[in-house]
DNA sequence: ATTCTGTCCGTAAACGTTTACGGTTGTGAG
DNA sequence: CTCACAACCGTAAACGTTTACGGACAGAAT
C-alpha cells in the first residue's frame, strides 16, 4: 500500500487492467465489456480513486472553470451570480469567483490569474481605473471576457447591461410629473459606466422638462451606503428648497433613509425619493420606495450565453436589459400629477 | 509563428535560454544575471505569456484554491464569502464556490468536483440530507474540510458556527422579561443543527421561565421570505392570542414583517417580534427589529483559519462565535419589564 | 481454410510545468 | 599551475491524464 493519492496506475493495477480501460471505462468513451467495467468501477471505489483534473485538463486543455469578477458581494452582484452559477452549471462549469473592489490593478492581477488557470470565460465588472488599452489586450486573448453591469466602451468586449438612461430619465420624470422641480442626484464614481448613463437619464429627464440642471443638485460619493449618507446631508444643505431625490444604487439608498429618517424628514412631503436596484426589503419600509429595478439574475444569465455564443465564433452585439419603473410611495404618487 | 498558446518553450526559443531558465526567472527560484533576467521578461510580454496552472498544480501538487459549499446566495452567505475570501486571498488561494440548496445529492457532487480539482480546503453548510456516514468518508480524505454555520455531529469535521443557542435564550428571555408569555417560534427544517440550537434556545427560556411549551406555537418552514410568511399566518391562526414571535432567520423575517404588514398589525403591540440575523436594512424598518447578530464574516474568516490550522496536523477544536442582542424596538422595550 | 467484421483491450506519446542533477565558465588563493 | 569556489545555466525526468494506433481474438461469411 504505496502512499499518496491513488492513480489511474493504482486503479488499474488493482483491477488488472490497462491504465487506458480505466480511463475509458470513467469516462465511457469507447466499449468495455462489463464484467470489466464492474471490476475498475469496484477499484474506483475501493481505493476512493478521484480524478485528477489537472492532469485532465493538462491533456485536453479545457478547464470547465468559469471566471467571474465582481466588485463586492453586495445584493445587487449577488443576484448576478446566481443567474450565472444557473447558465454555467448547464454546461458543467463551476465558478471561480473573487472581489475586485474598486482597484483596477487587484482587477488585473485577477484577470491574470484566472487567464493562467485557463478558464473558459471570464465575466467582469471593469473598475474604476480599467482603461481602454489594456483591456484591449486581454480581448485579444482567446479567452473570452464579457461585461457585466458596466462597460468600457470600444474595445471590443461584449457586455449585459440595464437599460440605465431610459430608467433614469423614467424615474425622474416620474417625479417632475409629480410636480418636484428642485430634484437632487445622488451618484457613485463617474468613472463607472452605469452611474454615468443614469446621470444621463437624470439630465434628459430635466432638459426635456426644461428644467435647469444645477450642479449643487448633483453629488457623486463613493457607492456605499456611508456615501449615501455623506451625500444627501449635503445636499439638504447645499439646497435648501430640495424637493426630491434620485438615489443610484441600492447602498447608497440606505445611507440615504438613514439620514432622511435621523432628520425626520417625512417621506414624500417633506423629500421624495425613488432609487435604482429592487431589493426585497424595500417593500416593508414605509413609505414603500419607489425603484428602477434591473433584472439581476438575467443579466448574469444572459451573460453567461454572450459568452458562450462568442466561443462560437459568431458575432456578438452588446445586450441591454429592460429595466422597469415600480412604483411606491415615496414619490408622492398620492399628490395628483400635475397636467 | 505557431498557433495556440506560447509555451514555456516558446518562451525559452525566443529568449536564446533553456526552459528551465525561463522557469527560474518566473519563480525566482535560483540566481540568474540580470541580462538573462530582462531577455527572458522580455520574451513573456511579447508573447504574453501566461503560465499554465494546471502543469504548475500537475507538477507540484497544489491548487491554490478553495472551495467553499454555501446553501444559497444570500446575504449571510455572502457576510460569510467576504470573510473567506479576505483570509484566503492572504494565502494566495482563489475561492471556487458553488451553492448547493438544501440538496444532498447536489452537495455531494460539489464535494466530489472540489475534490477532483484538489483544492487546498472545502468550507461547507451542510445541508439537508448529509449523512454522518458519508461524511466521514469525505473526512478521512487528505483535503481538510471545516463546516460553517451548520454541523452534522460525530463526524470528525471543526466547525465555526455561532452560540445559536445562547442567543436564542437570550432573544427570547428578553421577551418574557418584558412580561409576553405567549411566544410563537418559527424556525427552518430541523434537519439543520442551527435550527435546532435556535429551538433548544427558545425552549430553554420558556422552561426557565416555567412557561409551557405548547406545539402549536412552534411552526417548521422553508427558511426562505416564502416560508416566513406562511408559518407568521398559520401561527396567527391557530394561536388566538399569540403575544410574541421569534423569527429565526433574516429571510423568513421579511416573509413575517411582510404578512404582519398586511394585517396591518402593530409591532409591538399587537404582536412583538425578535429575529436572529443582523443586515443593515433592518435599521431602517419602523419599529427597528431587535436581533441576535450573528459575526458571519468572523465566521468565514475563522473558518479559513481552522483549515489551515488542520492543514498543519494540528488537533483542531471547534469554534462558537459570539452573538450579540441587538436590541430594537419591536421587542417592546418600551414597555416597562415586570419584576 | 481463408478472410472479414466486430468486440475488446493494451502501449506509448503527448500536454506544460518544476526541479534534481550536473556542467561550464571565471576568479582568487595556494 | 592547480584547486576551490562561486556564479550561471542546460538536460531530462517526473506529475496523471487522454487518446491515437494497433493487436488479439471470436464468430460469420466466403
Amino acid at each position: 500500500m504505496d502512499h499518496g493519492r491513488p492513480n489511474l496506475r493504482d486503479v488499474a493495477a488493482h483491477a488488472n487492467v490497462s491504465i487506458a480501460t480505466v480511463s475509458h471505462v470513467l469516462n465511457g468513451t469507447r466499449l468495455v465489456s462489463t464484467a470489466t467495467k464492474e471490476k475498475v468501477l469496484q477499484a474506483v471505489e475501493e481505493l476512493r480513486y478521484f480524478r485528477n483534473e489537472s492532469a485532465r485538463q493538462l491533456r485536453v486543455g479545457t478547464s470547465e472553470l468559469l471566471g467571474v469578477l465582481i466588485v463586492d458581494y453586495n445584493p445587487f452582484f449577488m443576484d448576478i451570480l446566481h443567474g450565472v452559477e444557473k447558465m454555467a452549471t448547464k454546461q458543467g462549469w463551476k465558478l471561480l469567483v473573487a472581489s475586485t473592489g474598486e482597484d483596477w490593478e487587484a482587477q488585473k492581477e485577477l484577470l491574470n490569474a484566472l487567464i493562467s488557470r485557463r478558464v473558459e470565460g471570464i465575466l467582469l465588472a471593469p473598475v474604476v481605473g480599467a482603461t481602454k488599452h489594456e483591456l484591449q489586450r486581454y480581448a485579444k486573448g482567446d479567452i473570452p471576457l464579457v461585461f457585466i453591469d458596466r462597460i468600457v466602451e470600444g474595445c471590443g468586449i461584449p457586455a449585459v447591461t440595464s437599460t440605465n438612461v431610459y430608467g433614469a430619465q423614467l424615474a425622474v420624470e416620474h417625479l417632475i410629473d409629480h410636480g418636484y422641480r428642485k430634484i437632487g442626484v445622488i451618484l457613485g464614481s463617474l468613472s463607472i459606466s452605469s452611474m454615468v448613463e443614469r446621470k444621463k437619464g437624470y439630465e434628459r429627464a430635466l432638459n426635456n422638462a426644461r428644467i435647469d440642471i444645477q450642479s449643487e443638485c448633483m453629488k457623486v460619493c463613493n457607492a456605499l451606503s456611508s456615501g449615501g449618507y455623506q451625500a444627501i446631508n449635503q445636499l439638504l444643505a447645499d439646497v435648501s428648497d430640495l424637493e426630491a431625490v434620485f438615489v443610484t444604487n441600492n447602498l447608497m439608498l440606505l445611507g440615504v433613509l438613514k439620514a432622511i429618517q435621523e432628520r425626520s424628514l417625512r417621506i414624500p412631503e417633506d423629500i421624495a425619493v425613488v432609487a435604482v436596484d429592487f431589493q426585497p426589503w424595500v417593500e416593508l419600509i414605509k413609505p414603500s420606495i419607489t425603484l428602477v429595478s434591473q433584472p439581476a439574475e438575467k443579466i448574469g444569465e444572459m451573460a453567461v450565453n454572450l459568452l458562450m455564443v462568442q466561443r462560437n465564433r459568431e458575432p456578438v452585439a452588446e445586450m441591454m436589459m429592460k429595466t422597469e419603473l415600480i412604483i411606491g410611495e415615496s414619490c408622492g404618487c398620492r399628490k395628483s400629477p400635475v397636467l
